[in-house]
RNA sequence: GGCCCGUUCGUCUAGGGGUUAGGACGCCAGAUUUUCAUUCUGGAAACACGGGUUCGAUUCCCGUACGGGCUACCA
Protein backbone atom coordinates (compact mmCIF):
# COMPACT_ATOMS: atom_id res chain seq x y z
CA UNK A 1 0.00 0.00 0.00
CA UNK A 2 1.19 3.02 -0.94
CA UNK A 3 -0.53 5.18 1.22
CA UNK A 4 1.23 8.26 2.85
CA UNK A 5 3.16 8.21 6.29
CA UNK A 6 1.24 9.18 9.15
CA UNK A 7 2.50 8.55 12.46
CA UNK A 8 1.24 10.18 15.76
CA UNK A 9 2.46 10.57 19.16
CA UNK A 10 -0.37 10.33 21.79
CA UNK A 11 0.80 11.11 25.15
CA UNK A 12 -1.85 11.37 28.32
CA UNK A 13 -1.32 14.75 29.68
CA UNK A 14 -0.77 13.64 33.28
CA UNK A 15 2.29 15.27 34.36
CA UNK A 16 5.60 16.65 32.58
CA UNK A 17 7.12 14.94 29.66
CA UNK A 18 9.66 12.44 30.41
CA UNK A 19 12.61 12.06 28.29
CA UNK A 20 11.85 8.58 27.51
CA UNK A 21 8.59 10.75 25.48
CA UNK A 22 10.14 12.90 24.16
CA UNK A 23 12.30 9.90 22.25
CA UNK A 24 9.12 8.69 20.85
CA UNK A 25 8.09 11.74 19.66
CA UNK A 26 11.50 12.12 18.48
CA UNK A 27 11.34 9.05 16.39
CA UNK A 28 7.89 9.55 14.97
CA UNK A 29 9.20 12.72 14.43
CA UNK A 30 12.14 11.86 12.40
CA UNK A 31 10.21 8.42 10.77
CA UNK A 32 7.33 10.73 9.20
CA UNK A 33 9.65 13.38 8.09
CA UNK A 34 12.21 11.16 6.28
CA UNK A 35 9.18 9.62 4.73
CA UNK A 36 7.63 13.29 3.84
CA UNK A 37 4.92 11.49 6.18
CA UNK A 38 2.73 14.01 8.66
CA UNK A 39 3.31 14.27 12.31
CA UNK A 40 0.13 13.95 14.64
CA UNK A 41 -0.47 14.96 18.40
CA UNK A 42 -3.26 13.56 19.84
CA UNK A 43 -4.13 14.06 23.43
CA UNK A 44 -5.20 10.60 25.16
CA UNK A 45 -7.68 11.80 27.68
CA UNK A 46 -9.65 9.23 28.79
CA UNK A 47 -8.61 8.67 32.10
CA UNK A 48 -10.64 11.97 33.67
CA UNK A 49 -9.37 10.91 37.49
CA UNK A 50 -5.71 11.40 35.91
CA UNK A 51 -5.98 14.45 34.14
CA UNK A 52 -3.74 17.48 35.35
CA UNK A 53 -4.28 20.59 34.04
CA UNK A 54 -1.09 22.55 32.14
CA UNK A 55 0.08 19.93 31.31
CA UNK A 56 -1.04 19.39 28.00
CA UNK A 57 -0.05 23.40 27.33
CA UNK A 58 3.22 21.77 28.91
CA UNK A 59 3.50 19.00 26.24
CA UNK A 60 3.14 21.31 23.41
CA UNK A 61 5.82 23.86 24.79
CA UNK A 62 8.29 20.81 24.91
CA UNK A 63 7.49 19.61 21.48
CA UNK A 64 8.13 23.39 20.02
CA UNK A 65 11.32 23.68 22.21
CA UNK A 66 12.94 20.76 20.76
CA UNK A 67 11.50 21.83 17.34
CA UNK A 68 9.61 18.70 17.31
CA UNK A 69 6.30 20.49 16.17
CA UNK A 70 3.08 18.85 14.91
CA UNK A 71 1.32 18.56 11.62
CA UNK A 72 -2.44 18.52 13.01
CA UNK A 73 -2.93 18.79 16.96
CA UNK A 74 -5.42 19.93 19.26
CA UNK A 75 -4.22 23.70 18.75
CA UNK A 76 -3.83 23.30 15.08
CA UNK A 77 -6.54 21.88 14.23
CA UNK A 78 -6.99 19.24 10.78
CA UNK A 79 -8.63 17.16 8.72
CA UNK A 80 -9.05 14.56 11.61
CA UNK A 81 -10.04 16.76 14.43
CA UNK A 82 -10.85 16.45 17.41
CA UNK A 83 -7.59 15.58 18.35
CA UNK A 84 -8.05 15.39 22.22
CA UNK A 85 -10.12 11.78 23.16
CA UNK A 86 -12.26 12.85 25.56
CA UNK A 87 -13.98 15.01 23.03
CA UNK A 88 -14.19 12.18 20.81
CA UNK A 89 -16.18 10.88 23.68
CA UNK A 90 -19.22 10.27 21.61
CA UNK A 91 -17.43 8.15 18.73
CA UNK A 92 -16.86 5.24 20.43
CA UNK A 93 -19.63 3.71 21.84
CA UNK A 94 -20.76 2.83 18.26
CA UNK A 95 -17.50 0.42 18.05
CA UNK A 96 -17.54 -1.02 20.76
CA UNK A 97 -21.56 -1.71 20.22
CA UNK A 98 -20.46 -2.97 16.90
CA UNK A 99 -18.10 -6.02 18.68
CA UNK A 100 -20.51 -6.86 21.16
CA UNK A 101 -23.15 -7.47 18.36
CA UNK A 102 -20.43 -9.32 16.00
CA UNK A 103 -19.89 -10.98 19.02
CA UNK A 104 -16.39 -10.18 19.62
CA UNK A 105 -17.07 -8.14 22.99
CA UNK A 106 -19.55 -8.48 26.05
CA UNK A 107 -21.35 -6.17 29.02
CA UNK A 108 -19.90 -6.92 32.29
CA UNK A 109 -21.68 -5.31 35.17
CA UNK A 110 -18.89 -6.60 37.52
CA UNK A 111 -18.46 -3.90 40.27
CA UNK A 112 -14.66 -2.72 41.49
CA UNK A 113 -15.46 -5.18 44.96
CA UNK A 114 -16.45 -8.09 42.90
CA UNK A 115 -13.56 -7.19 41.31
CA UNK A 116 -11.42 -7.73 44.11
CA UNK A 117 -12.82 -10.17 45.78
CA UNK A 118 -12.18 -11.95 42.86
CA UNK A 119 -8.28 -11.48 42.60
CA UNK A 120 -8.06 -12.23 46.04
CA UNK A 121 -9.84 -15.20 46.32
CA UNK A 122 -8.32 -16.87 42.94
CA UNK A 123 -4.37 -16.51 42.50
CA UNK A 124 -3.66 -15.02 39.54
CA UNK A 125 -7.27 -14.14 38.40
CA UNK A 126 -7.62 -13.30 34.73
CA UNK A 127 -11.11 -12.26 33.59
CA UNK A 128 -10.60 -14.47 30.52
CA UNK A 129 -12.10 -17.46 29.05
CA UNK A 130 -11.78 -19.84 31.84
CA UNK A 131 -13.48 -17.27 34.44
CA UNK A 132 -15.69 -15.39 32.45
CA UNK A 133 -18.53 -17.87 32.70
CA UNK A 134 -18.43 -16.65 36.70
CA UNK A 135 -18.06 -13.02 36.52
CA UNK A 136 -21.94 -10.93 35.79
CA UNK A 137 -21.82 -10.42 32.11
CA UNK A 138 -23.91 -10.87 29.19
CA UNK A 139 -22.27 -13.86 28.37
CA UNK A 140 -23.16 -16.03 31.55
CA UNK A 141 -26.34 -13.94 32.28
CA UNK A 142 -29.51 -14.54 30.03
CA UNK A 143 -30.62 -12.01 27.55
CA UNK A 144 -33.41 -10.79 30.01
CA UNK A 145 -31.17 -10.39 32.62
CA UNK A 146 -28.63 -8.39 30.57
CA UNK A 147 -31.28 -6.05 28.36
CA UNK A 148 -33.38 -5.70 32.28
CA UNK A 149 -30.00 -4.31 33.89
CA UNK A 150 -28.97 -2.10 31.36
CA UNK A 151 -32.06 -0.83 31.29
CA UNK A 152 -32.30 0.21 34.84
CA UNK A 153 -28.81 1.86 33.68
CA UNK A 154 -26.65 -0.29 35.99
CA UNK A 155 -22.72 1.01 35.36
CA UNK A 156 -21.21 -1.85 33.23
CA UNK A 157 -18.22 -1.62 31.04
CA UNK A 158 -17.68 -3.72 27.47
CA UNK A 159 -15.04 -6.35 27.84
CA UNK A 160 -13.01 -7.90 24.32
CA UNK A 161 -14.13 -11.80 24.07
CA UNK A 162 -10.57 -13.11 23.81
CA UNK A 163 -10.72 -16.11 21.48
CA UNK A 164 -9.25 -19.25 22.71
CA UNK A 165 -6.49 -21.50 21.44
CA UNK A 166 -5.27 -19.05 18.94
CA UNK A 167 -1.75 -17.44 18.40
CA UNK A 168 -1.66 -14.06 17.17
CA UNK A 169 1.30 -13.22 15.68
CA UNK A 170 2.47 -9.79 14.07
CA UNK A 171 5.80 -8.23 12.59
CA UNK A 172 7.01 -5.53 14.86
CA UNK A 173 9.01 -3.16 12.99
CA UNK A 174 12.17 -3.57 15.44
CA UNK A 175 11.34 -7.09 16.69
CA UNK A 176 10.66 -9.04 13.83
CA UNK A 177 8.12 -11.58 14.33
CA UNK A 178 5.96 -11.70 17.81
CA UNK A 179 3.99 -14.09 18.71
CA UNK A 180 1.16 -14.32 21.77
CA UNK A 181 -1.06 -17.23 22.66
CA UNK A 182 -4.38 -15.67 23.18
CA UNK A 183 -5.53 -18.07 25.75
CA UNK A 184 -2.83 -15.77 28.23
CA UNK A 185 -4.51 -12.55 27.12
CA UNK A 186 -7.40 -11.32 29.39
CA UNK A 187 -10.46 -9.64 28.05
CA UNK A 188 -9.51 -6.13 28.03
CA UNK A 189 -12.06 -3.65 29.53
CA UNK A 190 -12.63 -1.34 26.16
CA UNK A 191 -15.62 1.02 27.28
CA UNK A 192 -15.42 2.06 31.00
CA UNK A 193 -18.68 2.57 32.97
CA UNK A 194 -18.40 6.45 32.49
CA UNK A 195 -18.71 5.91 28.84
CA UNK A 196 -15.20 6.69 28.05
CA UNK A 197 -13.08 4.26 26.02
CA UNK A 198 -9.59 2.48 27.40
CA UNK A 199 -6.18 3.35 25.91
CA UNK A 200 -7.28 -0.08 24.10
CA UNK A 201 -10.36 0.71 21.87
CA UNK A 202 -9.42 4.32 21.85
CA UNK A 203 -5.92 3.76 20.01
CA UNK A 204 -7.22 1.42 17.82
CA UNK A 205 -10.43 3.79 16.69
CA UNK A 206 -8.61 6.68 16.54
CA UNK A 207 -5.31 5.35 14.60
CA UNK A 208 -7.56 3.88 12.17
CA UNK A 209 -9.77 7.19 11.57
CA UNK A 210 -6.59 9.43 11.43
CA UNK A 211 -5.23 6.96 9.34
CA UNK A 212 -2.04 6.58 11.21
CA UNK A 213 0.45 4.53 8.99
CA UNK A 214 2.46 3.26 11.41
CA UNK A 215 2.63 3.43 15.23
CA UNK A 216 5.42 3.52 17.15
CA UNK A 217 5.27 3.37 21.30
CA UNK A 218 7.30 1.94 24.16
CA UNK A 219 8.09 -1.35 24.66
CA UNK A 220 5.87 -1.58 27.33
CA UNK A 221 3.12 -1.90 25.18
CA UNK A 222 4.06 -4.88 23.64
CA UNK A 223 2.51 -7.72 25.88
CA UNK A 224 -1.08 -5.52 24.10
CA UNK A 225 -0.33 -5.39 21.15
CA UNK A 226 -2.51 -8.43 20.73
CA UNK A 227 -5.57 -6.93 21.67
CA UNK A 228 -5.00 -3.90 19.35
CA UNK A 229 -4.55 -6.84 16.87
CA UNK A 230 -7.12 -8.69 17.46
CA UNK A 231 -9.54 -5.28 17.92
CA UNK A 232 -8.32 -3.75 13.99
CA UNK A 233 -9.70 -7.50 12.76
CA UNK A 234 -12.89 -7.63 14.83
CA UNK A 235 -13.58 -4.24 13.97
CA UNK A 236 -13.08 -5.19 9.92
CA UNK A 237 -9.96 -2.85 9.58
CA UNK A 238 -6.79 -5.26 9.44
CA UNK A 239 -5.65 -4.33 5.89
CA UNK A 240 -5.86 -0.60 7.03
CA UNK A 241 -3.51 -1.50 10.59
CA UNK A 242 -0.37 0.13 11.26
CA UNK A 243 2.82 -1.02 11.15
CA UNK A 244 3.93 -1.58 14.51
CA UNK A 245 7.54 -0.60 16.21
CA UNK A 246 8.21 -0.59 19.79
CA UNK A 247 10.75 0.69 20.81
CA UNK A 248 13.29 0.05 23.84
CA UNK A 249 13.02 1.65 27.32
CA UNK A 250 15.75 4.17 28.54
CA UNK A 251 16.86 2.73 31.78
CA UNK A 252 17.97 4.19 34.88
CA UNK A 253 21.63 4.32 34.76
CA UNK A 254 22.14 2.51 37.97
CA UNK A 255 21.00 -0.68 38.62
CA UNK A 256 18.09 -1.16 36.38
CA UNK A 257 14.69 -0.75 35.44
CA UNK A 258 12.96 2.15 33.39
CA UNK A 259 14.20 5.60 34.31
CA UNK A 260 11.71 7.41 36.21
CA UNK A 261 11.35 11.09 37.23
CA UNK A 262 12.25 10.12 40.98
CA UNK A 263 16.02 8.37 39.79
CA UNK A 264 16.56 12.10 38.32
CA UNK A 265 15.61 13.61 41.61
CA UNK A 266 17.93 10.54 43.63
CA UNK A 267 21.06 10.75 40.94
CA UNK A 268 20.81 14.76 40.45
CA UNK A 269 20.09 14.97 37.14
CA UNK A 270 16.90 16.16 35.31
CA UNK A 271 14.53 13.28 33.46
CA UNK A 272 11.49 15.82 32.39
CA UNK A 273 12.06 17.93 29.01
CA UNK A 274 11.33 21.40 30.75
CA UNK A 275 10.71 22.74 34.40
CA UNK A 276 7.08 21.05 35.74
CA UNK A 277 5.26 22.13 38.56
CA UNK A 278 3.00 20.11 40.09
CA UNK A 279 -0.33 22.10 40.29
CA UNK A 280 -1.77 19.96 42.99
CA UNK A 281 1.59 20.13 45.44
CA UNK A 282 3.46 22.60 43.70
CA UNK A 283 6.71 20.73 43.56
CA UNK A 284 9.25 21.79 40.82
CA UNK A 285 10.73 18.95 38.88
CA UNK A 286 13.44 20.06 36.69
CA UNK A 287 13.78 20.30 33.33
CA UNK A 288 16.91 19.81 30.66
CA UNK A 289 15.56 23.24 29.47
CA UNK A 290 16.18 25.18 32.50
CA UNK A 291 19.41 23.41 33.06
CA UNK A 292 20.98 24.77 30.94
CA UNK A 293 20.94 22.32 27.40
CA UNK A 294 20.50 23.28 24.20
CA UNK A 295 17.57 21.38 22.20
CA UNK A 296 19.56 20.58 19.77
CA UNK A 297 21.77 18.71 22.23
CA UNK A 298 18.39 17.37 23.96
CA UNK A 299 17.57 15.57 20.84
CA UNK A 300 20.70 14.83 19.32
CA UNK A 301 21.53 12.27 22.80
CA UNK A 302 18.54 11.00 22.79
CA UNK A 303 18.37 9.73 19.27
CA UNK A 304 21.62 8.56 20.31
CA UNK A 305 19.65 6.38 22.76
CA UNK A 306 19.05 3.15 20.59
CA UNK A 307 19.49 4.23 17.15
CA UNK A 308 22.92 5.33 15.14
CA UNK A 309 23.35 5.79 11.82
CA UNK A 310 26.22 2.96 11.54
CA UNK A 311 29.29 5.35 10.90
CA UNK A 312 30.98 6.89 14.00
CA UNK A 313 29.32 10.05 13.70
CA UNK A 314 27.57 11.00 16.95
CA UNK A 315 26.86 14.52 16.86
CA UNK A 316 23.40 14.96 14.21
CA UNK A 317 21.58 18.12 13.62
CA UNK A 318 17.76 17.78 13.54
CA UNK A 319 17.98 18.01 9.03
CA UNK A 320 20.66 15.51 9.42
CA UNK A 321 18.74 12.90 11.69
CA UNK A 322 15.69 13.19 9.75
CA UNK A 323 18.06 12.54 6.38
CA UNK A 324 19.25 9.45 7.86
CA UNK A 325 16.85 7.85 10.54
CA UNK A 326 16.17 4.52 9.59
CA UNK A 327 14.05 2.53 11.76
CA UNK A 328 15.88 -0.58 11.17
CA UNK A 329 18.66 0.59 12.72
CA UNK A 330 16.72 1.10 15.98
CA UNK A 331 18.67 -1.39 18.52
CA UNK A 332 16.60 -3.83 20.85
CA UNK A 333 17.87 -3.59 23.87
CA UNK A 334 16.90 -0.75 26.25
CA UNK A 335 19.73 1.64 26.99
CA UNK A 336 20.50 3.45 30.07
CA UNK A 337 20.84 7.56 30.67
CA UNK A 338 24.19 8.55 30.94
CA UNK A 339 24.25 12.09 32.40
CA UNK A 340 27.99 12.52 31.69
CA UNK A 341 27.54 11.65 28.14
CA UNK A 342 24.50 14.04 27.82
CA UNK A 343 26.39 16.80 28.57
CA UNK A 344 29.23 16.05 26.69
CA UNK A 345 26.65 16.27 23.74
CA UNK A 346 25.78 20.04 24.94
CA UNK A 347 29.13 21.31 25.37
CA UNK A 348 29.82 20.02 21.98
CA UNK A 349 26.66 21.64 20.59
CA UNK A 350 27.27 25.34 22.61
CA UNK A 351 30.83 24.78 20.96
CA UNK A 352 29.36 24.42 17.24
CA UNK A 353 26.95 26.73 17.58
CA UNK A 354 27.01 30.17 16.26
CA UNK A 355 27.35 33.32 18.90
CA UNK A 356 23.98 35.09 17.29
CA UNK A 357 22.13 31.86 17.42
CA UNK A 358 23.35 31.40 21.43
CA UNK A 359 23.55 34.83 22.23
CA UNK A 360 19.50 35.06 23.87
CA UNK A 361 20.36 32.67 26.47
CA UNK A 362 22.74 34.41 27.54
CA UNK A 363 20.98 37.49 27.58
CA UNK A 364 18.46 35.67 29.86
CA UNK A 365 21.61 35.23 32.11
CA UNK A 366 22.75 38.66 32.64
CA UNK A 367 19.02 39.75 32.92
CA UNK A 368 19.27 36.93 36.02
CA UNK A 369 21.88 38.60 37.61
CA UNK A 370 21.02 42.32 37.58
CA UNK A 371 23.30 42.82 34.21
CA UNK A 372 21.33 45.20 31.58
CA UNK A 373 22.03 46.99 28.55
CA UNK A 374 25.63 44.93 27.63
CA UNK A 375 26.49 46.01 24.61
CA UNK A 376 25.99 43.61 21.42
CA UNK A 377 29.64 43.62 20.16
CA UNK A 378 30.75 43.45 23.68
CA UNK A 379 28.41 40.64 24.75
CA UNK A 380 29.27 38.49 21.03
CA UNK A 381 33.34 39.08 22.03
CA UNK A 382 32.13 37.47 25.52
CA UNK A 383 30.23 34.97 24.31
CA UNK A 384 32.99 33.87 21.61
CA UNK A 385 35.79 33.57 24.77
CA UNK A 386 33.65 31.30 26.90
CA UNK A 387 31.58 29.41 24.91
CA UNK A 388 34.01 25.99 24.60
CA UNK A 389 34.21 26.40 28.34
CA UNK A 390 30.74 26.04 29.05
CA UNK A 391 29.40 22.43 29.17
CA UNK A 392 25.82 23.93 30.22
CA UNK A 393 24.61 27.29 29.09
CA UNK A 394 23.79 27.88 33.02
CA UNK A 395 27.76 27.67 33.57
CA UNK A 396 27.88 30.81 31.45
CA UNK A 397 27.75 33.42 35.00
CA UNK A 398 30.18 31.67 36.90
CA UNK A 399 32.70 32.22 33.57
CA UNK A 400 32.20 35.11 32.57
CA UNK A 401 30.64 37.30 35.24
CA UNK A 402 34.00 39.11 35.62
CA UNK A 403 33.41 40.86 32.22
CA UNK A 404 30.42 42.46 33.46
CA UNK A 405 31.40 43.34 36.96
CA UNK A 406 34.05 43.49 39.00
CA UNK A 407 35.17 40.20 40.90
CA UNK A 408 33.62 40.47 44.62
CA UNK A 409 36.30 37.94 46.08
CA UNK A 410 39.90 37.18 45.31
CA UNK A 411 41.97 34.00 45.60
CA UNK A 412 44.51 35.38 47.80
CA UNK A 413 45.58 32.02 48.49
CA UNK A 414 46.83 31.83 45.06
CA UNK A 415 49.22 35.62 45.43
CA UNK A 416 49.37 36.68 48.88
CA UNK A 417 52.32 33.57 50.10
CA UNK A 418 54.75 34.89 47.11
CA UNK A 419 53.51 38.25 47.46
CA UNK A 420 56.54 40.88 47.05
CA UNK A 421 57.02 44.89 46.70
CA UNK A 422 58.66 44.04 43.55
CA UNK A 423 55.59 42.93 42.55
CA UNK A 424 54.13 45.65 43.93
CA UNK A 425 56.29 48.10 41.78
CA UNK A 426 55.90 45.75 38.46
CA UNK A 427 52.22 46.57 38.69
CA UNK A 428 52.54 49.88 39.48
CA UNK A 429 54.43 50.41 36.72
CA UNK A 430 52.45 48.61 34.24
CA UNK A 431 48.86 50.65 34.44
CA UNK A 432 51.51 53.59 34.28
CA UNK A 433 52.74 52.98 30.52
CA UNK A 434 49.05 52.39 29.77
CA UNK A 435 47.96 55.69 28.98
CA UNK A 436 50.82 55.79 26.71
CA UNK A 437 50.46 52.48 24.93
CA UNK A 438 49.54 52.87 21.03
CA UNK A 439 46.68 50.92 21.09
CA UNK A 440 44.97 48.66 23.38
CA UNK A 441 45.10 44.68 21.90
CA UNK A 442 45.77 41.39 23.68
CA UNK A 443 49.44 41.08 21.71
CA UNK A 444 51.08 44.87 21.89
CA UNK A 445 49.61 44.55 25.60
CA UNK A 446 51.64 40.67 26.26
CA UNK A 447 54.19 42.06 24.78
CA UNK A 448 54.78 45.10 26.77
CA UNK A 449 53.71 43.16 29.68
CA UNK A 450 56.76 40.83 29.05
CA UNK A 451 58.96 43.50 28.21
CA UNK A 452 58.69 45.18 31.42
CA UNK A 453 58.86 42.12 33.51
CA UNK A 454 62.05 41.00 31.82
CA UNK A 455 63.05 44.91 32.72
CA UNK A 456 62.32 44.22 36.55
CA UNK A 457 63.80 41.15 36.75
CA UNK A 458 60.63 38.96 37.21
CA UNK A 459 59.70 36.02 35.85
CA UNK A 460 56.61 36.14 33.85
CA UNK A 461 55.18 32.82 35.04
CA UNK A 462 55.38 35.03 38.47
CA UNK A 463 53.05 37.71 37.10
CA UNK A 464 51.01 36.41 35.45
CA UNK A 465 48.74 34.32 37.83
CA UNK A 466 48.65 37.86 39.99
CA UNK A 467 47.44 39.84 37.19
CA UNK A 468 44.62 37.04 36.42
CA UNK A 469 43.79 37.49 39.69
CA UNK A 470 43.00 41.47 39.61
CA UNK A 471 41.21 40.98 36.86
CA UNK A 472 39.27 37.74 37.31
CA UNK A 473 39.30 37.35 40.66
CA UNK A 474 40.53 33.46 40.19
CA UNK A 475 42.50 30.91 38.88
CA UNK A 476 40.27 30.53 35.73
CA UNK A 477 39.00 32.03 32.37
CA UNK A 478 40.14 32.33 28.84
CA UNK A 479 43.95 34.16 27.94
CA UNK A 480 44.68 36.68 30.56
CA UNK A 481 45.70 39.36 27.80
CA UNK A 482 42.46 38.93 25.79
CA UNK A 483 40.15 39.93 28.85
CA UNK A 484 42.37 42.96 29.44
CA UNK A 485 42.11 43.48 25.85
CA UNK A 486 38.30 43.51 26.45
CA UNK A 487 37.57 44.90 29.11
CA UNK A 488 39.46 47.95 28.03
CA UNK A 489 42.59 49.86 29.92
CA UNK A 490 40.62 52.05 32.53
CA UNK A 491 39.24 48.88 33.56
CA UNK A 492 41.73 46.82 33.53
CA UNK A 493 43.90 49.65 35.37
CA UNK A 494 41.10 50.02 37.86
CA UNK A 495 40.73 46.45 38.58
CA UNK A 496 45.37 46.46 39.49
CA UNK A 497 44.79 49.37 41.24
CA UNK A 498 42.22 48.57 43.39
CA UNK A 499 44.16 44.78 44.11
CA UNK A 500 47.65 46.49 45.07
CA UNK A 501 45.44 48.30 47.84
CA UNK A 502 43.93 45.48 49.08
CA UNK A 503 46.97 43.04 49.29
CA UNK A 504 48.72 45.56 50.69
CA UNK A 505 47.12 47.35 53.15
C1' G B 1 4.18 -16.97 39.50
C1' G B 2 2.62 -16.53 34.15
C1' C B 3 3.47 -14.30 29.36
C1' C B 4 6.54 -11.30 26.27
C1' C B 5 11.16 -8.82 25.10
C1' G B 6 16.30 -8.44 25.59
C1' U B 7 22.02 -9.62 26.54
C1' U B 8 29.50 -6.80 22.66
C1' C B 9 34.38 -2.51 27.24
C1' G B 10 31.55 0.76 33.57
C1' U B 11 27.94 3.40 29.86
C1' C B 12 26.03 4.40 24.55
C1' U B 13 27.22 1.41 20.54
C1' A B 14 29.72 -0.62 15.40
C1' G B 15 30.55 -5.26 13.53
C1' G B 16 29.26 -10.09 11.96
C1' G B 17 31.04 -17.43 10.39
C1' G B 18 37.98 -16.66 9.77
C1' U B 19 38.90 -8.94 12.54
C1' U B 20 44.91 -6.98 16.41
C1' A B 21 36.48 -7.08 17.94
C1' G B 22 36.13 -0.48 15.83
C1' G B 23 34.23 4.38 17.75
C1' A B 24 32.27 7.69 21.61
C1' C B 25 31.44 9.17 26.94
C1' G B 26 33.81 8.48 31.46
C1' C B 27 38.60 7.08 33.71
C1' C B 28 44.24 7.13 33.73
C1' A B 29 48.97 9.13 31.62
C1' G B 30 51.50 12.68 28.54
C1' A B 31 51.73 17.22 25.23
C1' U B 32 49.84 22.17 24.39
C1' U B 33 47.42 26.22 26.95
C1' U B 34 52.85 30.61 31.89
C1' U B 35 45.15 29.61 35.21
C1' C B 36 41.23 26.41 34.34
C1' A B 37 38.62 24.46 30.37
C1' U B 38 39.27 23.32 25.22
C1' U B 39 42.46 20.67 21.80
C1' C B 40 45.94 16.67 20.66
C1' U B 41 48.51 11.85 21.65
C1' G B 42 48.64 7.33 24.24
C1' G B 43 46.53 3.62 27.83
C1' A B 44 43.41 0.24 30.71
C1' A B 45 38.58 -1.75 29.51
C1' A B 46 33.75 -6.10 26.28
C1' C B 47 31.42 -10.57 22.81
C1' A B 48 26.84 -13.81 29.99
C1' C B 49 27.21 -19.37 30.25
C1' G B 50 26.46 -24.47 28.23
C1' G B 51 25.41 -27.42 24.22
C1' G B 52 24.96 -28.00 19.08
C1' U B 53 25.73 -26.70 13.36
C1' U B 54 30.54 -25.85 11.02
C1' C B 55 37.14 -26.93 8.94
C1' G B 56 36.13 -22.58 12.03
C1' A B 57 31.76 -19.39 16.09
C1' U B 58 31.37 -13.27 19.37
C1' U B 59 28.35 -13.84 14.84
C1' C B 60 23.48 -19.18 13.15
C1' C B 61 20.21 -22.77 16.30
C1' C B 62 18.64 -24.72 21.14
C1' G B 63 18.84 -24.42 26.21
C1' U B 64 20.43 -22.01 30.88
C1' A B 65 21.45 -17.76 33.58
C1' C B 66 20.73 -12.83 34.23
C1' G B 67 18.08 -8.27 33.24
C1' G B 68 13.72 -5.78 31.87
C1' G B 69 8.45 -5.02 30.55
C1' C B 70 3.41 -6.40 31.29
C1' U B 71 -0.01 -8.83 34.33
C1' A B 72 -6.13 -2.02 36.40
C1' C B 73 -12.88 0.41 34.44
C1' C B 74 -3.79 3.93 33.90
C1' A B 75 -1.72 5.23 29.78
Amino acid sequence: MATKVRVRFAPSPTGGLHLGGVRTVLFNYLFAKHHNGEFVLRIEDTDQTRYVPGAEEYIIECLKWCGLNPDESPQLGGPFAPYRQSERKPMYRQYAEQLVKDGYAYYAFDTPEELNAKREAIPNFQYGHQFRKEMRNSLSLSPKEVKDLIEQGVPHVVRVKMPENETVTFNDMIRAEVSFDTNLVDDKVLLKADGMPTYHLAVVVDDYLMKISHAFRGEEWLPSAPVHILLWKYLGWEADMPQWAHLPLILKPDGNGKLSKRDGDRLGFPVYAMNWADPKTGDLTKGFRELGFLPEAFINLLVMLGWNDGTDQEVFSLDEMIEKFSIERVSKAGAKFDFEKAKWYNAEWIKKTPVEKIRSSFTAILDDNGIAGVEEHYLNSVIGLIKERCVLLTDFWQQASFFFRRPHEFDMDAVKPKWTNEKTEFFKSLVSTFPALPSWNATDLENEFKALAADKGLKIGDVMLPFRIMLVGGKFGPAVFDIAALIGKEESSERVSQFLDLINQ
